[in-house]
DNA sequence: AGCACA
C-alpha cells in the first residue's frame, strides 16, 4: 500500500538550488546570508526573516551544483555553518525557486511602520517613541494611529539608511529599558514590530498627541490636542458627541439609479457651497465625500438629508456621517470627483451643469499659518517651489483648522496597501475660504433647514431638473427629489 | 530546530 510519502528529512530531500536555513539569529540581515553562502556560488535571490520567529531564510543559487556544494560542504565539515556564532542548519528547500522574495514591508525606505504590541494607544506617548527612535538619527515626523494590528506609528527619518539602522536595532525588541520608566506600570512587554512603509514623506498637519513634525516647530498645534483628548468629544449634555467635520460621508443605499457627481452636487448645494465631491466604492456600496467650507453647513446638510432619498420610491437613500477628513484632494474634474474650488474645473462643470455659479477663486486663507508643505516629495526645494499665495489654482496645502491631523488614503493608510496615485487621494490641500454660498451663509442656512428641509416630504427648493438634470438617471419620469421614508 | 505567500 503506497502512500504519498510524508516528506522525510534532509537525507531523502531532493536537491534544489534553493536552500532552507534555520536557526538564524532573528536579526539576520540579507547581507549576512550572502556572506555565508556566496563562497559556494552566485546568489540570485533570498528571503529573510521567515517563520513565526523570523529566524529562517531561503537562499537561491544560480546553479543547482552550487547549492549541492554548500550542503555537502557543511555536511562533512567539522565547523558548522554559523552566523554571528550561531549554528545555522542548512537543507534543500522543497521548492525550486524563491518567489516574492520581498514583502512590501521589507523594501527599505526612510519611513518605518512600527507596531507596538501589547499596548493601548494611550500607553506609549509620542514622546517616548520619539525618544527611542531619535537614538538612530534625526526623526523628521511621527504619526501614530490605531489599526486592527494594534497601536502603530509611522516614523520618518531622513534616509533609508538611518531607518534601517533603527529597524535592525529595534525590530522584535521591546522598548529599550532605559525609557521603560516612562511607560505606565501596567505595560508589561511591548515588543516592536518594524517594517518599512511605502511612504516617503508623512503629511502632518498639526502637532498633536498623535502626530508630530519635528522639522517644523511652527506647525500649529491642533486645538483639540491641547487638552490631550484621548476620549471622544463630549457635548454640553455630557453625552458623547460625534466629531463634526465640514466633510460629509454619504453612503447611498438602494442605489437603483446612477448617482453622479452632478446629482450629488445638486442635492448638497441646497445647503451651501459644495467645494469638492468624491465618489467611490466601499464594500460594494457607493459612498461619497462631500466637502463644505465649514462645519455648520455640513451639519445642516446632514440633519436635513439623513435618511432621505434622492429619488422617489426609496431609491438612493442617503446615510450621512461626518468624515474624518477636512479637505479632500480630488481630481478637479472626473466622473467620480469634482473640485469646484478650482476655477477651470468650475468652468468645465458649468459647461455641463448649467446654472451653477462658479466658485470664486479665493485662495487666500486667513487662517493659514506658515506651513510646512507635506507632499510626497517635499523638502526644502518644494517649499521654495510654492508660489505666493493667492495666485491661481495652486495645490498649496494651506493649513486649516480641523481635527484631522493626519489624513491620507481612507482606510488603507497605514496598512500594507499603498495606492500611490490610483483613485482619489485625500490629503491636505488648500481650502479656499469665503466661497460664496449658493444660497445663504451657514447661520442663516440652519434656519432655512429648520424651516422645512429636514421635514420628511418637504423637499428643498432645488431640484436637479432645473437645468441640472443628470443625464438619463432616475426612475422614469422622476427627477431627483427628496423624500423622507 | 523543520519550509515562505496574503
Amino acid at each position: 500500500m503506497s502512500t504519498s510519502g510524508t516528506p522525510q528529512f534532509r537525507y531523502t530531500q531532493t536537491p534544489s538550488k534553493v536552500l532552507h536555513l534555520r536557526n538564524l539569529p532573528w536579526e539576520c540581515a540579507e547581507e549576512e546570508l550572502i556572506e555565508l553562502c556566496k563562497p559556494f556560488g552566485k546568489i540570485v535571490n533570498t528571503k529573510c526573516n521567515v517563520g513565526a520567529n523570523r529566524n529562517q531564510a531561503f537562499v537561491e543559487f544560480a546553479d543547482l551544483n552550487q547549492a549541492i556544494n554548500m550542503v555537502s560542504y557543511y555536511a562533512s565539515s567539522s565547523e558548522p555553518a554559523q552566523v554571528r556564532g550561531k549554528t545555522v542548519y542548512i537543507q534543500y528547500s522543497n521548492r525550486h525557486e524563491i518567489v516574492n522574495n520581498k514583502s512590501p514591508g521589507d523594501v527599505p525606505g526612510n519611513v518605518l511602520l512600527v507596531t507596538i504590541e501589547g499596548v493601548e494607544a494611550g500607553d506609549v506617548s509620542i514622546d517616548v517613541i520619539h525618544l527611542v527612535f531619535s537614538a538612530f538619527g534625526f526623526v523628521h515626523k511621527i504619526a501614530t494611529f490605531e489599526k486592527a494590528a494594534g497601536f502603530q506609528a509611522l516614523i520618518q527619518f531622513n534616509d533609508a539608511e538611518t531607518a534601517s539602522s533603527a529597524r535592525n536595532a529595534l525590530d522584535g525588541r521591546s522598548i529599550p529599558r532605559h525609557v521603560l520608566y516612562l511607560l505606565p506600570e501596567h505595560v508589561g512587554s511591548c515588543h516592536l514590530r518594524i517594517s518599512y512603509s511605502a511612504h516617503t514623506d508623512l503629511n502632518i498637519k498639526f502637532q498633536s498627541h498623535r502626530s508630530r513634525d519635528y522639522t517644523n516647530p511652527y506647525l500649529p498645534v491642533n486645538p483639540t490636542a491641547i487638552e490631550g483628548i484621548m476620549q471622544p468629544a463630549v457635548g454640553p449634555d455630557g453625552k458623547k458627541k460625534e466629531l463634526e467635520s465640514n466633510v460629509l460621508l454619504a453612503s447611498i443605499e438602494n442605489m437603483q439609479y446612477a448617482v453622479t457627481v452632478d446629482v450629488l452636487h445638486t442635492v448638497f448645494s441646497a445647503f451651501g457651497t459644495v467645494q469638492k465631491i468624491a465618489i467611490f466604492e466601499k464594500n460594494g456600496q457607493t459612498q461619497a465625500l462631500v466637502q463644505y467650507p465649514d462645519v455648520n453647513t455640513a451639519a445642516v446638510a446632514r440633519e436635513a438629508l439623513e435618511g432621505h432619498c434622492i429619488y422617489d420610491g426609496g431609491y438612493c437613500k442617503l446615510h450621512l456621517s461626518y468624515s474624518r477628513h477636512t479637505d479632500l484632494n480630488v481630481k478637479a474634474f472626473s466622473d467620480k470627483s469634482r473640485d469646484y474650488t478650482i476655477p477651470e474645473a468650475s468652468l468645465l462643470a458649468a459647461q455641463q451643469v448649467s446654472g451653477y455659479p462658479a466658485a470664486p477663486a479665493a485662495w487666500q486663507n486667513p487662517q493659514a499659518a506658515p506651513m510646512y508643505h507635506g507632499n510626497e516629495f517635499s523638502g526644502a526645494a518644494s517649499m521654495q517651489a510654492q508660489g505666493p499665495p493667492g495666485q491661481g489654482p495652486s495645490w498649496d496645502p494651506a493649513m486649516q483648522a480641523g481635527r484631522s491631523t493626519f489624513v491620507s488614503v481612507p482606510s488603507t493608510f497605514p496598512g500594507q496597501t499603498f495606492h500611490a496615485s490610483s483613485g482619489p487621494v485625500y490629503s491636505s490641500a488648500a481650502m479656499p475660504p469665503g466661497s460664496s454660498p449658493l444660497q445663504t451663509g451657514p447661520t442663516t442656512s440652519s434656519s432655512m433647514a429648520s424651516r422645512g428641509i429636514s421635514q420628511p416630504g418637504g423637499p428643498p427648493n432645488l431640484r436637479p431638473g432645473g437645468g441640472a438634470s443628470p443625464p438619463g438617471v432616475g426612475p422614469p419620469g422622476a427627477s431627483p427629489s427628496y423624500y423622507g421614508q
